[in-house]
DNA sequence: CAAGCTATCAAGTGATCTATTGAATAGTCA
DNA sequence: TGACTATTCAATAGATCACTTGATAGCTTG
């Protein structure tokens, strides 16, 4: 029979990949690395911390297995490792939205007012039928490292004065990270101000890649 | 805009059931309480650790959502929190197991050598065709809270003895709490032992209720 | 090859977490 | 009511963790 010792093992080394979840600035540098891979300079100053500090938290998560990293010239650049870091930050976010009234609290103080959102299944039928106009709000570099099929880019810092290139008879929905992103309901209040209809996607781009709905690149990591 | 107090904040409170899963000494309770609800007392003796520092655990596990409570009697009952906890763990679980060598060694090391599996499709089909006996090799209660639509229940520790119980003409499919759970693979050896074709079921009930497939009590939590 | 970035390392300090022990509380049963 | 059981609380010591600072190493460019 198995004994207690491999059991304490076999648990000891799975909660080494679970400790990576215990810091909010690992959680935070797991969020950011969702949208697209970045430099340990980068991360630093998203989340704004220290550069050592930001590069001991991405060692942390590199020995949990939650990223990977790769030396690119003078900088190096981590991403999530694989779908299965991305399931576990989703399920936990979800976990917590869900089940701790603090975190529903501390999301609507962060995220404002909310606007009408639009689900996924609705998106795909009114885009099929090209009935609205599908916006990317997150900025050029997370763009451009993935994004919904049939999205245009237009940054939420520039949507002011780009609001021409958005046809005006057209329903406009707007995405961004994710369900915790300020972003899309920014966009939406903006559009909405400039007179125009206006929803916000109810996902990010992290949730839609990882339920293998159309993207650019396609396919899922 | 969004401040990055209340960002913080958010993060905070995610990291907050982030921490459940830091520790080891949870991860074993979360995985007994995935098979059925528990008192203290019963949690206590099944992870072999001490009344108090259990009760300590569930309470932090309490805090951060993972687990319910409920008072019978002289002693209170944990229970998973709803499917969101089971996903988290099970995520957290399957992500361990494909991005850390060593929680595969450890569960390699824990669950001796590998026996022949099958999994949910082919079960299923051959379920439907009355070609297997599915049984449920957890101990009694387990079985009790909730198992495989369909499947007998044969604890481990009885299976020698009720050996004639299983009809000698037909495949034995055998499962128990999840892929790290030794019960399945023992039985499997047990059974060839005595010169039935048996295989293990490649998940446990767990994975099999959260995929909502037949099950009794029928429903999910 | 030297200068200038980017990233990591090493060490130190304060804070947090864990397991243990012994005492306190809540509920049951005679 | 009083004894008993199951659970929780409180206090503590030891271990681990987080963040800072200052030094070091790798790569690119001139």
């Amino acid at each position: 029979m198995s004994g207690r010792a491999e059991k304490d093992a076999l648990f000891e080394a799975i909660a080494l990949m679970g400790k990576a979840f215990a810091s909010p600035r690992r959680l935070e540098l797991l969020d950011l690395l969702a949208q697209a891979p970045r430099t340990v300079d980068e991360l630093a100053k998203a989340s704004e911390q220290s550069m050592a500090n930001t590069s001991q938290h991405l060692q942390a998560l590199h020995a949990a297995g939650m990223v990977t990293r790769a030396r690119e010239g003078t900088s190096v650049r981590y991403a999530l490792a694989g779908h299965e870091a991305l399931t576990v930050w989703l399920a936990l976010r979800d976990a917590s939205v869900a089940r701790l009234a603090e975190v529903e609290r501390a999301a609507r103080e962060y995220l404002g007012e909310d606007v009408e959102a639009i689900g996924r299944e609705e998106l795909i039928e009114r885009l099929r039928r090209g009935d609205v106009v599908l916006v990317d709000v997150r900025p050029d570099e997370e763009f451009a490292a993935g994004h919904i099929d049939g999205a245009r880019s237009i940054p939420l810092d520039e949507l002011e004065e780009r609001l021409a290139e958005l046809p005006a008879d057209r329903e406009v929905v707007a995405y961004c990270r994710g369900p915790f992103c300020a972003y899309a309901h920014e966009a939406v209040r903006q559009l909405q101000a400039a007179g125009r209809t206006a929803r916000r996607l109810e996902e990010g781009w992290p949730e839609w890649r990882l339920a293998d709905q159309p993207s650019v690149p396609a396919g899922v990591a």
